[in-house]
DNA sequence: ATGGTAGTCTCACTA
């Protein structure tokens, strides 16, 4: 079983590359990130064709998260029970009916825009109310994968240069020290936990030419329960796709289990 | 380098 998480950056603009990705690389779960559609024209049939279940949490033009699943779908959550005032469609949750069920969730963490801002204050309470229902799912000590766009590189090894990037949007200590007290908090960076010193990025900047460049930061993860990390037996971040023509910012990072 | 590119019911906003 494998299952994947990438943000696409506007599952319409980039459904060919999706796809055509779906086909080669056959995930049997798919997060999806920046959908950026209304749930009514998310791309329903061409994905369903291929062999998935759908379930989608969208809005217009901005944001909106996905779940696709070759097991069926259930118990589906379409916002972050910690944050019932947030009306921004940046979580998802389910159940997938495989031999093992595993509970799945797509998030989108607010990227924060400018450090001080108040997208940054909105990126760091996410967060926090993030944090909060990941600590009560874990209690139900079930296979559980959150995975998605944290917007943040967690530790030196995860960006290119961090003396530069210190104290900058996705690498200042208060969004690092969050990620941190949720992995002290009992979940596992599946990525990190299996490579500890290997450098690998998930995203690079369209703008710097990040990926020309060979720039980028570590911003994609799975957090996993610990009877999750258990049967993983490999993580790959699918960096190839950031080179095909009309890319994502992001790859897809994917996990293996037996 | 306060630039650059990409996506969206756009000429402004988010990332």
């Amino acid at each position: 079983m494998k299952i994947s998480t990438w943000n696409v950056n506007s599952v319409r603009a980039r459904l060919p590359l999706v796809l055509n990705w779906l086909r080669e690389s056959s995930p049997d779960v798919v997060l999806l990130q920046e959908t950026k559609v209304v749930d009514e024209l998310f791309p329903y049939e061409e994905i369903e064709d291929l062999g998935y279940n759908i379930a989608v949490s969208g809005q217009k033009t901005y944001n909106g998260v996905a779940i696709l699943s070759k097991f069926p779908i259930e118990d589906v959550i379409t916002a972050l029970p910690t944050f019932p005032e947030n009306t921004e469609a940046r979580y998802i949750e389910a159940v997938i009916c495989s031999d093992i069920p595993v509970r799945v969730v797509s998030v989108y963490v607010p990227n924060g825009m400018e450090v001080g801002s108040d997208k940054f204050a909105y990126k760091l309470e996410f967060l926090d109310r993030l944090h909060e229902h990941m600590q009560n799912l874990l209690e139900y000590d079930e296979c559980l994968a959150v995975g998605g766009d944290y917007n943040i590189a967690p530790e030196e090894i995860d960006v290119h240069d961090p003396v530069r990037m210190e104290g900058r949007i996705c690498f200042h200590p208060e969004e690092r020290k969050r990620f941190r007290t949720m992995v002290n908090g009992g979940f596992i960076d599946a990525f990190r936990a299996k490579y500890p010193d290997t450098k690998q990025y998930t995203w690079w900047d369209y703008r710097t030419k990040g990926w020309e460049n060979g720039r980028g930061m570590r911003l994609d993860h799975f957090l996993v329960s610990p009877q999750m990390a258990d049967l993983i037996k490999d993580v790959v971040a699918e960096e190839d796709t950031r080179g095909l023509p009309k890319p994502s910012d992001h790859c897809p990072l994917s996990f293996m289990v037996l």
